[in-house]
DNA sequence: CTGTTAGCGCGTTCAA
DNA sequence: TTGAACGCGCTAACAG
């Protein structure tokens, strides 16, 4: 049960004040001479000293109460199982890191209840800001997040119908490069393999393909959990049509549907030209290799992180958040 | 600015004390009577609704304060970019989520300063136990951890040195399956792919290695980060020596070594035979498919969280923890 | 210049 | 059902 180490120990070990332990503790003292409170060197090393003999840690929970600060940040995406949020998680806590935040992460698995749990259980945690990769249906948890005047940024999708901060793709322009690539390619009959979600990010992308390839060209929509069955299914139908070019909007549905297409014989990039979404270490076996589009995930990551870090400075300052609604939009590229 | 609504702005619009909200948002009343406090269903109700209306959301850093439970995991790992390592954190974070836990990750990129300044940070946040994937050189931040009585469980690696508890595969077992596998399919002259950080999860299946095929069968060993020149040399080497199997002992340089191959035109599958360890999507773009070992992802978390909740029960419950070392190994597949 | 006293933040919980 | 102490660290005000 290792009782932990106080402040108070370290005042009476040290034999000095409350007070000044935390002064010492907090740098409030010391190099420019500026500060408010000074103390002698020698007392000050003999608290830094007993600190470091008793290893103490000052208990953030009694920091946060007072300062009302947390440092810490809340990330809900919808899975990091997948390599696409994985890795911009990781480049998210990286810059949290580099800040002096730490980070709650949450999947919601496309739930919304889940995103609307997440949403309170981080609130009720009082992280300072959120970045939230919203889901189908995730209206009730935006609202709550908007009411409780928390600093966020939505990434990957949004909703048009919400006028907040966010930093997106250009899915749209993306899928112009996508559909011109297989077409250089050769490929006439081109079909799509869509998520079944209306999430922007996949509707952009739908839209662009109609804009380009006419209202009747097809688009395969596979739902979030896909099963062999669904890709099978997908498979057959490219096959029996004689489809000689798949984009694909994601980076599951594209593999899972590739599979297929491959148990089944058919001769990928011959056959059939593939252009596809997001990075896959498969687009790399093929001849010629797959040409994918490409997100700039760090850069997604880092601009979130900084937007929400100008949240955060504003709202500690006083300043008026709810105004702030700008929106970065980001290019991809053909891969 | 919203000033956040308290326990006391909500006895106030009630009109009732201060504690007796707090006893009605903690439930510690009502249902089997035998609650220590009672409080009429009016009043309850009334609260309740007060509590609604003004969005009231307990401050977890006074409760926090007051119980010294913060209902927060920490969970360290490599890299959750690492389809390996995010798909853990995924399930972690679930099983946290249903226990009641919020989950803080962090990512050493195998470096051993950031996983011994997660723990500092984790530990100031007051997390009430830890899951970790340690790394080379993090013997400084694994004392510190131990020193901090903390609960905390170790996975996917260990150092033998360290009687600590952990959730691991049996890697020798492991890579017996993959050569048995690689064999069975007609290699003879066969290498190994591996890491070259010192790490009992290489090491362990290294020495497997050598064990079945002796000690001067090669291990090719590639830095943390992998570039393509790396790989290149790789596959010049095998295709040199005309290797015929080639087992891999992670994920990463698998791939980054399989295309290298597949560059220089080596028909995979024909020339060479592959055995994987750790699952890739790649694996299923080859005739007949890439063999490969399966970890129990799902288990692995599950029974370190498990674990670790027995574990913060017993220290809550003033039982001793530092006694408690049990090792649970798992079984991989092969697939 | 060096240091201390005391109240605060917010929810929990015991004594009354 | 309530008053009040408490957990721990921060910091304004004050003193030698």
């Amino acid at each position: 049960m290792a009782k932990n180490i106080t402040i108070k120990d370290i005042a009476k070990e040290a034999g000095v004040s409350i007070a000044l332990v935390s002064f010492v503790m907090n740098n409030r003292i010391g190099a420019d001479g500026k500060q408010k409170y000074r103390v002698s060197e020698a007392t000050k090393e003999r608290i830094l000293e007993v600190a470091r003999r008793l290893d103490y840690r000052p208990n953030s929970a009694a920091r946060s109460l007072r300062q009302g600060r947390t440092h810490v940040l809340g990330v809900i995406l919808s899975d990091m199982g997948n390599i696409f949020y994985g890795t911009i998680a990781h480049y998210l806590e990286k810059m949290a890191n580099k800040h002096g935040y730490t980070v709650l992460f949450g999947n919601t698995e496309e739930d919304p209840e889940q995103f609307n749990r997440l949403v309170q259980s981080f609130l009720e945690k009082d992280v300072e800001g959120f970045v939230v990769v919203p889901c189908q249906g995730s209206q009730a948890g935006m609202e709550r997040l908007m009411a409780s005047g928390r600093p966020f940024v939505v990434i990957d999708r949004h909703n048009p119908n919400y006028d907040v901060p966010y930093v997106y793709t250009d899915n749209a322009d993306a899928m112009r490069q996508a559909l011109h690539a297989i077409q250089e390619q050769g490929a006439t009959k081109i079909e799509m393999v869509s998520y079944a979600m209306r999430i922007s990010s996949m509707t952009d992308r739908e839209d662009s393909f109609h804009e380009v390839l006419g209202p009747d060209a097809h688009i395969y929509h596979l739902p979030f959990t896909i099963t062999e069955a669904d890709a099978d299914a997908v498979a057959e139908e490219v096959i029996r049509k004689g489809t000689d070019g798949l984009v694909m909007s994601s980076n599951v549905p594209s593999v899972a549907v590739l599979k297929a297409l491959f148990r089944r014989g058919v001769r990928i990039q011959e056959d059939i030209r593939i252009v596809g979404f997001d990075y896959s270490n498969v687009y790399n076996f093929f001849n010629p290799p797959i040409s994918y589009i490409l997100q700039p995930l760090p850069e997604i990551a880092e601009q979130a992180a900084k937007y929400l870090f100008r949240l955060i400075e504003m709202r500690e300052s006083g300043e008026d958040i709810s105004t702030v609604k700008d929106k970065i939009i980001l290019k991809a590229t053909l891969k």
